[in-house]
DNA sequence: ATCTGAGTTTGATCTGGATCAAATCGCGAC
DNA sequence: GTCGCGATTTGATCCAGATCAAACTCAGAT
């Protein structure tokens, strides 16, 4: 994301982050009025394609995020090119790593995405005055850790028909209400971004995928828009 | 831990907090005088054994901990029997999953340890009343969370020698004070745990040390007890 | 001193997933 | 429409690590 490198609080027009409107995001949802009206002034709310980067790995950051829309993949690279992508962001998630300057990954929006942008310098001090800000912040670094030691036991210890039925699940779980049986959605990752997920390579993940589809577990009604007639089978297959 | 399951808070002698001296906790260490002097009086140092299991996957736990000596592992059972540890960690860690009863993973003393164990009513009207308490937890959340996707990218994408490497360098990092060229310590995991870290077998673990040594990168004084001749050597392997 | 058994190492073989190679599918440009 | 090209699928072969099997080690127990 250019917005990386240009200095993103001169130049644009700031939207107000209020017009999160029906949805805050994890942010805007725990600040008081007079905070939010401070906070409007510096934060700006930008539409990112998919496949560019928010947050670059080993760079210094100078803001934070909320995903207001779309999905975001956090990933890790090897300096010989292995790469794993080491989580998944959906709306209303906070984006960056409090603390911290320097990234120790990338952000980069696998979906075309809308975000909120913060000011890091602004949102540091919002954090220290604010402890029901810190706490969703925790929150969700607690949740997002549950979630990748999950995903630790999916890489160490899963097979890959179990790797892919369990991807599917996640995204599932994620696009639809959950309390239907049946499940359709479209994969905001292409197959080498699942195998990436998944320590797989993408001949091993089509070749999965089209045995799910053979067993009638998975219908692919083109290679980003799949169908689970049974949520229940998957998730048995997914161990 | 017979602690989870006998009342605690009754029985055995409470040993003040303020025991910890040199060394506080994660918690202790964020308090006034006047919360430690309360949380003494409801807290208990307790000794653990190697093996003995501090929470267990899937229980409702009623108290929280600081590792004061030893090394925990958090670990991760499928119902098939496979397993996945997902964390070590060491003194002066926190353990415990703030904000949700019900546990998703075990901790169990990996060597013989001292803890010092807190009810969790207590702690989580602290952690609510005392804003740098939850800085504290939430910056270990970080922290964790930081190492639990570095080890999602081993888990993924590295070889089994990167993967032993990988494992060597990091306890020998919490061992020693990572400055020297050298370095001697002692392996907190049997070989069967530093599979399940690993996501291999102990067969896979055990000819890669036998390697490792052959190649002069290790001297293994026995099964527990490795020196690292050049650190450096270790980190280039692990990649 | 010898026995015992858990933990570890070593050896032989097998196999799930990687790698190498070639279609096939779509979709945007012309 | 059809050309070009990246994404995906399918096929053939390979190999890192799993599995099966057997020693070996060594700290207690007798």
């Amino acid at each position: 994301m250019d917005i990386a490198r240009s200095e993103v609080f001169e130049a644009g027009t700031p939207i107000a982050c209020r017009s999160c409107q029906a949805r805050h995001g994890v942010v805007c949802g725990a600040l008081s009025n007079a905070q939010l009206k401070e906070l409007n002034r510096h934060s700006l709310r930008r539409k990112v394609e998919a496949g560019s980067e928010i947050i670059a790995q080993g760079s210094e950051s100078s803001f934070y995020s909320n995903i207001m829309r779309g999905v975001v993949k956090l990933c890790k690279m090897m300096p010989d090119g292995r790469q794993q992508i080491v989580g998944l962001q959906f709306a209303p998630d906070f984006v960056g790593r409090p603390f911290v300057r320097e990234s120790t990954l990338s952000a980069e929006a696998a979906t075309d995405a809308e975000i909120c942008v913060f000011p890091r310098n602004l949102l540091d001090r919002m954090i220290a005055e604010t402890p029901e800000l810190q706490r969703s912040l925790h929150d969700q670094a607690l949740n997002e850790l549950d979630a990748a030691r999950e995903w630790m036991l999916t890489l160490g210890r899963r097979t890959a028909e179990e790797k892919v039925a369990s991807l599917l699940h996640l995204i599932a779980t994620h696009a639809e209400p959950q309390t239907a049986i049946s499940a359709a959605f479209d994969l905001p990752l292409s197959r080498a971004e699942i195998a990436d997920f998944l320590g797989l390579t993408i001949e091993t993940v089509s070749r999965q995928m089209t045995r799910l589809r053979k067993r009638g577990v998975i219908l692919i009604e083109n290679s980003r828009h799949i169908v689970v007639p049974d949520m229940d089978e998957l998730e048995k297959i997914s161990a």
